[in-house]
DNA sequence: CTTTTCACTTGATCAAAATCAAATGGCGCG
DNA sequence: CGCGCCATTTGATTTTGATCAAGTGAAAAG
């Protein structure tokens, strides 16, 4: 479902932007080309080796982004290095924390990757004198707490089992920003990482895998790639009924 | 630590707003005496018995709310009735979830309580015109946000000792809005209450309270009385070195 | 004053997931 | 091709917290 482009002025906006994919669903949807133009002379495109880390729990913020392509995770650790990943964010999704100076989280690519990042400084600017994009940046804050309560659910209340099932829906409704929902994808995420999202160890993850193969609720070839025969019956491992 | 009231023409304030405790904590600060009074002629303050809902997990969200006084618990349910704390709010909290319909969370009194309601629509309406206010509940989302983050490490990764000892501080950090750490308090949520929170069963968290206890990290009396004689030693206990 | 109720505690046992320990199976590289 | 490196899987055992089952104590009801 290709999303139709509606742009009156095209040339007014900058050429990286024009061809950038993650521009119409992200926050730069919402600029007019005056800023976009703005941003851009700020701005710098990145790719990211899987793992690659965006900023690190307890650095100062110094510039935000879009990702453009790719899947990043959020992650929190303790002291004695207990991890638990707190969130992933999907291409179009910004990235950054506006208001406040240090990161209480470390962001890295989950995936290979490739951001757009802009100094935070300038954003910030925009924003006072953008309520539109005050606007678009206070609903993505929303969906990201939707998801963390939804997290918190899963977290809190259900099964290893129910546990797997539900980060593979969640996958399924999220790789591509295309499709709300497909039967067949590569998982963003080694064993150790979706651990870390479900608050378990590699060994459960593994052996819950191993179960909903052997039960035909998913296939799985080379550990990343599955398919789903029934989304519905993943939907009710899940628990979401 | 009072805070001392800053408005220049007190007598333009609606009579409850002026002596509402809740007013420059909350969201009803970033408004004008014009915006007050439009926003006052369609509110109503209400007095909530504990446990009292005041909207439910499906519900069409038809009013938000500011809390006056008391706590207020956000709750998530499953088919099968397991139950998730995903949230809790305090006076001075705005109590909502802009731009949706549908409610996703329960929400519900913890403690008696006192809350001021207005229509969504009028706030909605409010939101649109004032800048000002929509910075003020996006900061308002980004600090539940934060919170949401902090607490799915506490539900993946810390142990049942840590995870109510982490309870036991957040509420040393929360229960009084003037203060932002106090050692002798009520808690504001059951056993049963507390097992939502932190993603346990009552027996559990009742054992770790008499261990806390028995190690003197923490003195208890009536079940919710409790006061905390070092908070540091308490801090590490919840694992936050 | 006694009884009932309800929230909480305590104890015994069980089960799910963690931990410890190997085995397997690609995949890049000499 | 064979070697070593990782990620993943599988197996054996242990541990943590859940479950099942009584107790306790304080406050409300009779």
């Amino acid at each position: 479902m290709e999303v139709r482009r509606q742009d009156i002025h095209n040339s007014d906006i900058p050429v990286v932007c024009r061809a950038c994919e993650a521009r119409h669903g992200g926050v730069c949807g919402v600029l007019t080309p005056e800023q976009l133009c703005e941003l851009n002379k700020h701005s710098s495109r990145h790719r990211l080796d899987s793992g690659a880390e965006v900023i690190g729990q307890g650095e100062t913020v110094v510039n935000y982004s879009n990702i453009i392509r790719g899947v990043v995770k959020l992650t929190k650790v303790m002291a004695d290095g207990r991890q638990q990943i707190v969130g992933l964010q999907f291409a179009p999704d910004f990235l950054g924390r506006p208001f406040i100076e240090e990161s209480a989280i470390t962001a890295e690519a989950a995936t290979e990757s490739e951001v757009c990042n802009f100094p935070r400084k300038v954003l910030d600017r925009l924003v006072k004198r953008t309520p539109e994009l005050e606007h678009k940046l206070h609903r993505q804050a929303l969906k990201e707490l939707d998801e963390a309560r939804d997290w918190m659910l899963t977290l809190g209340r259900k099964t290893a089992q129910e546990k797997v099932a539900s980060f593979l829906y969640l996958i399924a409704t999220h790789v591509d920003p295309e499709n709300i929902e497909i039967t067949v994808f590569d998982l963003p995420l080694s064993r150790a990482d979706i651990a870390d999202f479900l608050g378990l160890t590699i060994e459960t993850v593994s052996r819950q895998f191993t179960k909903l193969r052997k039960e035909n609720v998913i296939r799985i070839e080379n550990n990343r790639h599955v398919s789903v025969p029934d989304m519905e019956r993943l939907m009710r491992y899940a628990g979401n009924d």
